[in-house]
DNA sequence: TTCTCTACTGTGAACGCTCACAGAGCAGCG
DNA sequence: CGCTGCTCTGTGAGCGTTCACAGTAGAGAA
């Protein structure tokens, strides 16, 4: 022996040294490798032992270079970064996609476009076929760097939809319009009169949606809508405080407030304890989301789940079914009201 | 025109076509693409203004197939996966990791090891040669996955003090005692003699640390240790509650309590609110991270910022080090004390 | 002039894989 | 007996790049 393994990193086997240990060509054990068709039962099995032995993993870069996909997909941030810290959801959002991913053996490149110069970085890379697809998370819409990619044909999944894209671009989101309706008549169910809302961006579907749930419901049980009952934040905790002191200024008698996120309805919780009223006796409190803030304030808080593991995983199928040819799809799923203390 | 580009992408131009339109060969436009030296000046601005027009970027997979090395990295997360979605601190490690690999050009590959299986995966994968180093974030130290990845000699540096894996493995950390010490220090100076703490879990080096600079603190002011003023917990925010309420059993006379994370911070806020104490008046709370939890109480958390900017940097930079045949290194960064409501 | 040295350039070969194709063996059918 | 069709297998080519090497041109020294 002249040369130990301790140290330096041994050369992997390749399919040569597994088809000349199997006692086949390279091209069979190509085909076990990916599909195993046309394969007859006793070389499968000596290939797949000779794998074992050998210890051989494919070379990806080798497979790549000739088939031409990248079998990896990349998760694209957009988002100004404030709100990427921020927001609870995102990592949950992040491992479902990851996880769904590797149950194909597809690795996730995550992409963080902040500056100018790293969204044309990150769409020189993508658009150069370095990633098959790209799951697309950015809720201030009409992205450029959505539509580029759309118009190079790269195949893209939105999280939640996209404005201006037409109905060419796939996306996955929760019924927001619902969820809103059903927050409404909990709150309304518990005798309140005077709701308020704290609406999302209004440039974004999904406040739009959700603000709009909240004017039917109150349509159907017969109230007028007050302007004064109605602020509009930008999701964070900080325009949740903000817009709760809007509210009680312009509405002292309010009895219910329906927050469009959870991270704002904590701003709230501390804007309302403040001023002095209670939760939920004086005013009963209702999120959306149902993600860790929810859990974390005190009284809990009453929200919308939002289905994200199953928006991860649709994502993921979705993307999925259009690298492999398929037409681009919409998916909504269905929310639900999860009860706490706070309405 | 027989050929639109509507609808299918276009195959890339290859370094052959750089090559034609540059009227050069490939090899002189690998030179520009990989350093530049041994290329004449005008070659060189022919070989650009060549890349500029056709849009040329290059192909990773067949480079990766003749270097040997695959241009990325990995992030390998073995948390169990609760800590994981509610650690508010790991969203800022990621973040600065992927940017400061992006400043290299190097994409980031996010892996998730929660299962057995999936750590197979993972480090098959890894071992295979698919990523030239691992970025480790697993505070459960002790990791198997970090032993088979050391002995397979592949490039790692873990966030925080791995144990058991001696000197031979790369890692960055905080200055956990020094930081301790500072917080300990801060609740003295406030007039505190009754100072409790919650620890990390002591089965690792930060949770172990913390308590170490705690009790050399109260040392030194000539306070000895009262054991009823020690609990631990495990950095979740249901530990920090549970702790707060053995210290107040314990010790009803606690005026103060230094707690090793943020999250936990947390749950101690809500026990002592429950049990009716004022926080600062009655008993100050001093936090640990500088996380988004410390914010998102109230009254803000007085707290010890760890550098997670600093901390994801230096990571990468010893990372890549490595990867070019450096040898591991360790790095401790300095903490600091912010200054909030709670203290 | 000739030789050496340096700066630069072009050319095969190779990386490890998949794909297309050719061909072998065998069965069924006219 | 040949033809067709099926299942299975091996082989050569080629994906786009880098690397090693050979070779050219020009400058400077002998």
């Amino acid at each position: 022996m002249t040369m130990s393994n301790t140290g330096g990193r041994r050369r992997p086997p390749t399919i040569h040294d597994v088809a000349r240990e199997a006692g086949v060509s390279r091209g069979t054990v190509s085909r076990v490798l990916n599909g195993g068709h046309y394969v007859s039962p006793s070389a499968a099995e000596a290939v797949n032992a000779a794998i074992r032995r050998t210890g051989y993993v494919v070379n990806r870069h080798a497979r790549s270079l000739i088939t031409g996909r990248s079998d990896s997909v990349g998760f694209l941030l957009t988002e100004p970064q404030e709100r990427f810290f921020e927001d609870p959801n995102f990592n949950v959002l992040l491992r479902g996609c990851t996880q769904a991913l590797a149950a194909h053996d597809i690795p996730l490149l995550l992409m963080i476009a902040g500056t100018q110069a790293e969204r044309r970085r990150i769409v020189r890379y993508i658009t150069a076929g370095h990633v098959d697809g790209v799951l697309l998370v950015s809720s201030h819409s009409g992205d450029p760097v959505a539509e580029e990619l759309r118009a190079a044909g790269v195949p893209l999944v939105a999280c939640g939809k996209p404005i201006g894209l037409g109905s060419k671009v796939s996306y996955v989101a929760a019924d927001d319009r619902d969820g809103a309706r059903d927050m409404v008549r909990h709150l309304l169910g518990l005798g309140r009169r005077r709701v308020g809302v704290v609406t999302g961006p209004l440039d974004t579907p999904g406040g739009v949606e959700r603000l709009a749930g909240y004017k039917e419901v109150l349509a159907e049980a017969g109230i007028g809508i007050d302007e004064r009952l109605i602020v509009s934040g930008d999701y964070s905790r900080a325009s949740g405080e903000a817009g709760a002191e809007r509210l009680l200024a312009g509405a002292p008698d309010m009895d219910a407030v329906f927050v469009a996120s959870d991270l704002m309805a904590q701003g709230v919780l501390t804007a309302l304890r403040r001023a002095g009223r209670r939760v939920p006796q004086d005013v009963a409190v209702g999120g959306f989301d149902d993600s860790q803030a929810a859990v974390a304030t005190s009284p809990g808080l009453t929200t919308i789940r939002q289905p994200w593991d199953r928006i991860s995983s649709e994502m993921v199928r979705v993307l999925l079914a259009q690298v492999s040819g398929e037409d681009p799809a919409t998916v909504i799923l269905p929310t639900e009201l999860v009860r706490r203390e706070s309405a």
